[in-house]
RNA sequence: GGCGCUAUGGUGCAACGGUUAGCACGCGGCCCUUUCAAGGCCGAAAUACGGGUUCGAUUCCCGUUAGCGCUACCA
């Protein structure tokens, strides 16, 4: 009868820092899970910790969504505007019994150096966590409540978990899971300054915004359960929990600045593609089920499923997404990447007037003689600099190893006038034209030919000569060898 | 400390009871060659360990070890 109902998935970051590379993973996989089954991927901005929220950071945050080219269908919500929502559920839980107001003194999680000094120590042998998790306030009587209320200390809202049971849920990745209730503590749900901590707001805004699948990282698994039992206190049928491994750094620690950047925007500044990055993402945790690995973002969509996510945490590897980023540089259609190459040479202010800017035919066919060369979009404005603009230097390197020899000069001042004189200019013609100058000096041709690309271009490495001569055109080229003579001489 | 999750070459993935354990990155070599890439070919390199179950375990079960996660009035 009715249609089943269309998924509904949402990515929620929260603005403590950038977008950072295992969030930017997270949000790919929802937005491949929903453009595949035709669902609505929401954004949510999930900022109740006044403390460390920074609100400057969400821009940077939309940003690098943008830039991988996830786009959201509702929102951004901020939960900070939804304050009022948690509020009332946790009252209406605590009016329902399954919450108690608790008057205990906030307690900083200590971490996991603490509990080490500790151990050196011999003394009392309470692990940090047991001692945290202790709140009397579970068995408050109504007298003692109301003491409490009247010396005004500030209350915080517990849940009340189960002593006895257990409580299962489903993931789609890591299979039917179940923990005994008396491991779960009374958790914090109101804090004491009234706002929400993130197992209420998180639960509230997901059965308000109607979600079906919570796609997040497995780094919340430990915490499902909690949120298995809001769903049912506050009568709401849980949703497809599906957890995805974690991202690590090479010596399988959490991902850090230590392991170089964390953050996307980085890559874009330095030049990776959106779609390499992204495929390269989505093969992080996620695999087709066969072999392929240069997957286009379309038939991404095509062939993601959740069945696909494995269930152990990836080491990111650089290498590896370098390798990517040539394969977008060089498979595509050339039409692919020219917006982008474009964007490359506004950057670095070649572009107004260039012959690329006027002559689209050109503009493709020179990227599509460079881009075998590139790793990087940078590449295009470095050493492929002297394809778009007469302001090119002479490559040191290149100097010393293809302008030595002393018969050059005399040897490229022919070549340019033999090239000059050409009635046709196509790669053959430049080819045999430089090819009778290297023999009747009586030299092999290549001693002429890269010398010639260093004249031309002012690089060593560089596309072949023959090919770079039609796209330059004749009166550059003969120009530039010209011009580049003195500095033979002296090299 | 407690609880949980995970375990295939250095890395990312395949093989979901029967394969000479496959592919890719990276690494080494060769070919091609007009520099440098790309490309082609070849090579080194893995089922963490110990017990079961089974005719047969990378695959299923148990234990050990290791890594990670959670154990916060962080998310």
């Amino acid at each position: 009868m009715t249609s089943p109902e269309k998924p509904r998935v949402r990515f929620a970051p929260s603005p403590t820092g950038y977008l950072h590379v295992g969030g930017a993973r997270t949000a790919l996989f929802n937005w491949l899970f929903a453009r595949r089954e035709g669902g609505t991927l929401l954004l949510r901005i999930e900022d109740t910790d006044v403390e460390r929220n920074r609100p400057e950071l969400v821009d940077g945050i939309l940003e690098g969504l943008k830039w991988l080219g996830i786009e959201w269908d509702e929102g951004p919500f901020f939960q900070s505007q939804r304050l009022p929502l948690y509020k009332a559920a946790a009252e209406r839980l605590l009016a329902g019994g399954a919450a108690f107001p608790c008057y205990c003194k906030a307690m900083a999680y200590a971490g996991g150096d603490a509990v080490e000094e500790q151990e050196g120590e011999g003394d009392d042998e309470v692990p940090k966590a047991a001692k945290i998790a202790a709140c009397s306030c579970h068995d408050l009587s109504e007298a003692e409540r109301a003491g409490r209320e009247r010396e005004g200390i500030p209350r915080a809202i517990r849940f009340r978990v189960p002593r006895t049971g257990v409580t299962r849920f489903d993931d789609a990745v890591f299979g039917p899971r179940e923990l005994q209730n008396e491991e779960i503590e009374d958790f914090v749900l109101l804090r004491s300054n009234g706002l929400p901590t993130y197992q209420l707001s998180v639960v509230v805004d997901d059965i308000d915004m109607r979600i079906t699948h919570i796609i997040r990282g497995a780094d919340h698994l430990s915490n499902t359960p909690k949120q298995a039992l809001l769903y049912q206190s506050l009568g709401a049928k849980p949703p497809v929990f599906a957890h995805v491994p974690l991202i690590l750094g090479s010596d399988r620690k959490r991902l850090s600045k230590r392991h170089g950047a964390t953050n996307v925007g980085s890559y874009a500044d330095e030049g990776f593609l959106p779609e390499a990055f992204r495929n390269f993402l989505a093969l992080l945790g996620w695999s087709p089920g066969d072999d392929t690995e240069y997957i286009r973002t379309g038939e991404l969509v095509e062939r993601f499923s959740l069945a696909g996510v494995s269930r152990t945490n990836a080491i990111f590897d650089r290498a590896k997404l370098e390798w990517f980023n040539t394969q977008y540089l060089q498979k595509p259609p050339v039409e692919d990447l020219l917006p982008y190459v474009e964007a490359e040479l506004k950057r670095a202010r070649l572009w107004e007037g260039s012959q690329a800017s006027h002559d689209r035919a050109w503009f493709a066919r020179t990227v599509d003689l460079i881009r075998p060369r590139t790793r990087l979009l940078g590449d295009f404005t470095t050493w492929a600099r002297g394809f778009f603009t007469d302001d090119y230097g002479y490559d040191d390197e290149a100097r010393e190893k293809f302008w030595k020899d002393e018969r050059l000069p005399a040897m490229l001042t022919k070549l340019a006038d033999a090239l000059e004189a050409l009635p046709e200019w196509n790669h053959d013609a430049c080819d045999a034209a430089s090819r009778a100058v290297a023999a009747a000096e009586g030299v092999k041709a290549g001693l002429l030919i890269n010398a010639t690309r260093v004249a031309i271009v002012g690089r060593a490495v560089a596309p072949p000569l023959f090919e770079t001569m039609v796209v330059l055109g004749k009166d550059r080229v003969v120009e530039r060898i010209r011009k580049a003579i003195p500095s033979v001489r002296g090299a």
